[in-house]
DNA sequence: CACTTGACCTGTCCGC
DNA sequence: TGCGGACAGGTCAAGT
């Protein structure tokens, strides 16, 4: 599910609701979902103030006061959705979340504050994982020292997103996107609609692709996303941001999810077909194989 | 190394 | 209505 602006938007409302709130209880139902939680290591959340969210590609760190930090991933149906003490949903309740009363069987992990409000990581298909670090060790794990850069930093110029994609020059470029040690935060909502802004086909392969492409690419990609920010991501199925209310993209999308559709810029049937394992949508006027 | 494919899970939808 | 298979926004570990 959540790509880079889906995950922004929970950071932005995570960041708004939880600072300052502090630890008074933590359950999780599934080690899968939270693997290094022993009763030690919980034992370190207890009582610490959460002090800062912030997120690098599509994940998460919560900061606490104790010098830990929460990393969280998502994956395709996390869900971080805070919850005020006393807060009453579910059907016929004046509210526009998506989601009704929590915890509910999909909660995987619930963070309860001193203050009685709650923070809940629900997650469908159990991909999803919350790992506490000490926050001066984030920096070092493994997909940190990977991962590419964040597309969106205003010092991100095009010519070096031209240049991270050089070294996957006989792989696809809807592939390279979806790559994160080439770029961070793109998924397959946003290559697709990104990929139809710069008229490009999926399948052509990196090193056929232009300096200008490129550009035209970068462009469109900082536009896609940031648009997306601005609608509060994209919501399908699953994601909500951290009040469990969807996201807007979804209305604006050009071509993703928008097969048999015309293509809003010259009218030609949109398509879907498998492209680097993913379902991948084009116009077949607009983006060609045979340049 | 670069590249592709299947696995990880649960739920839903579609065709028979 | 039931049942099997394909598919879903993301990574990983394997394989070539």
């Amino acid at each position: 599910m959540p790509e880079l602006p889906e995950v922004e938007t929970v950071r932005r409302g995570l960041h708004e609701l939880i600072i300052g709130r502090k630890v008074a209880k933590v359950s999780h139902d599934n080690p899968k979902s939270f693997p290094n939680a022993s009763a030690d290591v919980v034992n370190f959340l207890i009582g610490a103030t959460v002090t800062n969210v912030r997120r690098r590609a599509k994940v998460l760190m919560i900061d606490l006061s104790t010098g830990y930090t929460l990393v969280i991933h998502l994956k395709m149906t996390g869900q971080l959705v805070f919850r005020g003490k006393d807060a009453v949903f579910g059907a016929g309740h004046p509210n526009d979340s998506l989601i009704g009363e929590l915890p509910d069987r999909s909660t995987r992990v619930t963070f309860e504050f001193a203050d009685g409000s709650h923070l809940y990581f629900n997650d469908q298909r159990k991909f999803g994982w919350v790992k506490l670090l000490p926050t001066l060790e984030v920096p070092n794990i493994d997909f940190m020292q990977k991962v590419g850069p964040e597309p969106l930093e205003a010092d991100f110029t095009a010519e070096q997103f031209a240049e991270r994609f050089k070294r996957r020059a006989k792989t696809s470029i809807k592939a390279a996107l979806l790559d994160q040690t080439v770029v961070a935060g793109v998924g397959n909502i946003y290559a697709d609609e990104a990929l139809w802004g710069a008229k490009l086909h999926p399948q052509r392969l990196v090193g056929s692709v232009s300096q200008a492409e490129f550009k035209k690419l970068y462009t469109e990609l900082r536009s896609v996303m940031n648009l997306a920010i601005e609608k509060g991501g994209s919501t399908d199925k699953n994601y909500v941001n951290a009040e469990g209310k969807r996201g807007s993209y979804m209305d604006f999308a050009r071509v993703f999810r928008r097969e048999g559709q015309a293509c809003p810029r010259c009218g030609t049937t949109i398509i879907k077909f498998k492209a680097a394992g993913r379902g991948t949508h084009i116009c077949p006027h607009c983006q060609r194989l045979d340049v």
